[in-house]
DNA sequence: GTTACTATACTCGGATATTGCTTGTCCGAGTGATAATGG
DNA sequence: CCATTATCACTCGGACAAGCAATATCCGAGTATAGTAAC
């Protein structure tokens, strides 16, 4: 079980717009750059990023990706959920309803499954520590000169 | 992101194995039977269960797996640990040091990665839950009915 | 100098290959039970 | 009748394919910009 890499790469990109500050939109390019990933598939899973409503995205000339909302309201589960999808890491099969397990009177199957339930429990756990994360507080957590850095660098290699 | 089907299977089979209670081995042929699932496959998700300390697996006729320890001593992580590995579900791959990003000084880099250290976090919750609840704890929760049906079906179908 | 227009370059966006991992299958090694055999 | 031995059937265990999702790439549609020409 491994998350995909798009959730991190969406992270650091959100985090870049966070501290640039700016209203002008960053194309994929300058991503890709400054990371050194490969620009076609970040683009792809930036998308994604667009359709949860997290990023805004303009195109032509001069166009590229800016953030939606101001970083106090993008949380971590944000990103996450438009990345790897809404549904549940631990996908219940019930297989107790198959083979002679399913013998069962139909009364023990009106309750949902208990190792679905449990699961489940956990998972809503993680859910609420990302979603109590947000990008303004990972802004605070990095080291100071993290944020005017990467404003000069932009200022530097923009077009 | 998915968990991989053998959690399930493993958890249910451990489950299987509380109810019933016996010291004797249970082969894999059962469960499989039991739950409709392919034999060879499941043998192999098991055995790394065996592998983590919660099964034995006893060769020979006659043979098959039992509990390795006490219902209340078996947490759900232990048998995700187990069967999906040890390793975090996000894997930092320090991409802030690649490209133009890793332009910063040596000095931004000593403490780790801001966005693995929040992710890490809330994995840390998930794990903490999984670790609260243990195969005692699911039995207690099942319908009263389960435990019993489960023994009889075994000794009906033992050979 | 201002305005309208046209051509252009740059951006996103989704359709199309490729890779890696999860799932699934097979056969061999080893072990305990069983039955035959001799005392 | 009991002990011994050889056979056998049954089990786990790891090596060998198939399917699917994540990864990576490419090309087309659309738009703001910049340049040009007319007024």
């Amino acid at each position: 079980m491994r998350m995909s890499e798009g959730v991190e790469w969406g992270l650091h990109c959100c985090l870049i717009l966070a501290w640039l500050g700016t209203d002008e939109p960053v194309p994929t390019a300058q991503f890709a750059a400054w990371f050194e990933l490969p620009p076609a598939y970040l683009n792809k899973r930036l998308q994604a990023l667009v359709r949860a409503g997290i990023l805004t995205s303009t195109p032509g000339a001069r166009g590229g990706f800016r953030l939606a909302r101001r970083p106090e309201q993008i949380s971590l589960m944000d990103v996450v959920a438009a990345v790897e999808g809404r549904e549940d890491v631990f996908r219940c099969t019930e297989i107790r309803r198959r083979g002679e397990g399913a013998e069962a009177p139909e009364r023990e199957f009106l309750q949902p499954c208990g190792i679905a339930a449990a699961m489940r429990k956990a998972e809503l756990a993680w859910r609420r520590e990302l979603a109590a994360q947000t990008l303004a507080d990972l802004m605070e957590a990095a080291p100071p000169s993290a944020g005017g850095r990467a404003r000069r660098h932009y200022e530097r290699t923009r077009r």
